[in-house]
DNA sequence: CGATCAATTGATGGGCGTCAAGGACCGTGG
DNA sequence: CCACGGTCCTTGACGCCCATCAATTGATCG
C-alpha cells in the first residue's frame, strides 16, 4: 500500500478492509475510494512482536496482512488470547480514546499494519453513512464472535479447536485468503493453546486426534482443513454468527 | 413504571437505564426526560421464563428489575450463559433488525421488563447526542465484559466464581442496588454453574470453599460478599473494564 | 403433608495440566 | 561443510481438577 499509488491502482490492490465491508454490502464506489485514501504507509511487524502496547489515542491499527491477536497476561504469566485479527480488521475502532485498556495487540505471524488516523476515519464516517454503518457492523460482529467464544469455552478441547479452525477459515474466505476449504494459518501450537485456553501439550494431542480422524491436515505450523463439513458438524460450528452479509 | 405518571413523578422514580447513563455522565436533564417517555407499560416475567425467544424487530427489551441472562443451548442440551443483564440493561440494542439470532434472553429471577419501541429509541438517539453516545457506550461496555469473561474462563473455577460475584456487585452498585459491598443476587447454583461453565455439583463445593475462607456468605440463593477487597485480589478482579465513567 | 425444587455429599473416573525429556527443523557462524 | 543454539513439535508419566452418577437432606408451597 504505497502512498503514491493512483486511485485506479489502489482500486486494483486488494484492500482487505474494503473487501470485507463490500462483501457485506455496505460501500458505494465513492465510499470505497474515500477509504482507500486513509491507507497510507504501512509498517511491518515481525511475528511475536506487539503491534500496540498501549493504545494510541490518535491512530487505529488496521491489519493488512498476517494474523494478530488481542490478548492479556494473567498475574501468573499465562496468556489468554480473546480474539484473532485478520487482514481488514481494525483494532479498538470505537473504543473511546479515554477508555483505559489493559489489552495487548500482538502479531502472531509477520504482519503489515497501517496506522489509520482516528479523526480522519471518524470524519469519513460522518460524511458517508455506508462507512459508518460498516464500521459499526464490524464491531458488532466482533461482539458476536466473543460471545461465540464463550460458548466454545464450554465445549471439550477438541471441538473447541475445530470450532476455531472453522471460524478462521470462513473469515479468511470472505476476504479472499482461503479457497477450497483450506488455508495456511502458520500459527504455532502455543498460540492456538492460548486461544482456546488449554496447555500446549494438550493442543498437540488434540491436533493429532483431529488429524487421525481426517478432519484436518497439519505440519510445521501449517494447518489445512480437509473436511470442512464434518469439522463443522463435529465442532458445532454454524457461520451464522459471523453475519457475513449486513442483512444476515 | 405506570404510563400515567407525570414528568416529575417519573423523575422521582428510579429508572435504572437513566441512572446508569447518568452515572457515566452522558445525559442532560432534557435527555433524561426524553428517555423517561419511552418507558411505558412494563410486564412481569417469572423466574426461569424466557423474556424473548426470537428477537422482535420492533421492540428492545429493557430490564427494569431482576436479573436476566443471554444464553444458548448446546446440541447436548447444556446451557451456557454468556452475559447477565441487570436493571437498566437493554437487550440487543444495536444489533441490526435483520441479524439472525440464536440467543435467548431468559429471566433468572422475577423480572420487570419494558418493550421499548426500537424506532422511537433510534429517533431519540438521532436528536440527542448524549443518548446516542450513552447507548453505544453501553454496548461497548458489554463487549468489554465478554472479553473479560473469556479471560475468566482460563482461571480455576473458584477464582472464576469470585470474579463473577465482583462484577455483579460493582454493576449493581452503579445503579444503586447494592450497598456496603454486599448484594442479594437470588441466583441459583445451577444458574451460576452455567455462567462459569462448571457443573452445579462443583459450584456447590466452590461456594463452600469461598465461604470457608470468609470471602462470601451465602444461604438459600442469597449471596453476600463479605470481603470485597480480598475477593478482588483472589479473583484477579479489576473493575476498570466496566468503564464506569465515560472517560475511564 | 406429599410434591417439587435447591442444596448437599460421596464415590468414581476422565480430561487435561504439569513436569520432563527427546526429536525435528531452522538460521547462524566457525 | 558441519557444529550450534533456538524454536517448535512430540511423547510419556503422573496427578489434580472437575464431570458424572447417585442418593440424601432441607426449604417452599399448594
Amino acid at each position: 500500500m504505497a502512498a503514491n499509488q493512483s486511485g485506479d491502482e489502489r482500486r486494483m490492490t486488494a484492500n482487505p478492509l474494503i473487501q470485507r465491508l463490500n462483501h457485506a454490502g455496505f460501500l458505494s464506489q465513492v465510499e470505497q475510494d474515500a477509504l482507500h485514501a486513509l491507507v497510507l504507509k504501512s509498517r511491518c511487524i515481525q511475528a511475536r512482536e506487539d503491534i500496540a502496547q498501549s493504545r494510541s489515542t490518535q491512530t487505529i491499527p488496521l491489519i493488512l496482512s498476517g494474523i494478530a491477536c488481542r490478548y492479556k497476561f494473567r498475574p501468573d504469566g499465562q496468556r489468554r488470547i480473546v480474539h484473532f485479527l485478520l487482514p481488514g480488521d481494525l483494532y479498538d475502532l470505537h473504543a473511546s480514546a479515554h477508555f483505559a485498556s489493559h489489552w495487548h495487540l500482538g502479531a502472531l505471524t509477520r504482519c503489515q499494519v497501517v496506522d489509520v488516523q482516528r479523526q480522519a476515519l471518524l470524519d469519513l464516517a460522518a460524511r458517508h453513512p455506508g462507512i459508518a454503518q460498516g464500521l459499526w457492523w464490524a464491531t458488532l460482529v466482533e461482539l458476536e464472535i466473543e460471545r461465540e467464544w464463550l460458548v466454545n469455552d464450554s465445549r471439550p478441547a477438541d471441538r473447541r479447536l475445530g470450532h476455531l479452525f472453522c471460524e478462521l477459515l470462513v473469515r479468511l474466505q470472505t476476504i479472499g485468503l482461503a479457497r477450497d476449504n483450506s488455508c495456511d494459518l502458520r500459527l504455532t501450537q502455543v498460540d492456538l493453546a492460548d486461544a482456546i485456553a488449554v496447555s500446549f501439550v494438550h493442543i498437540n494431542r488434540i491436533m493429532q486426534s483431529l488429524r487421525n480422524n481426517n478432519l484436518i491436515q497439519c505440519q510445521r505450523g501449517y494447518v489445512k482443513i480437509i473436511d470442512y463439513d464434518r469439522l463443522c458438524e463435529f465442532s458445532e460450528f454454524d457461520p451464522a454468527f459471523l453475519h457475513l452479509s449486513k442483512n444476515a
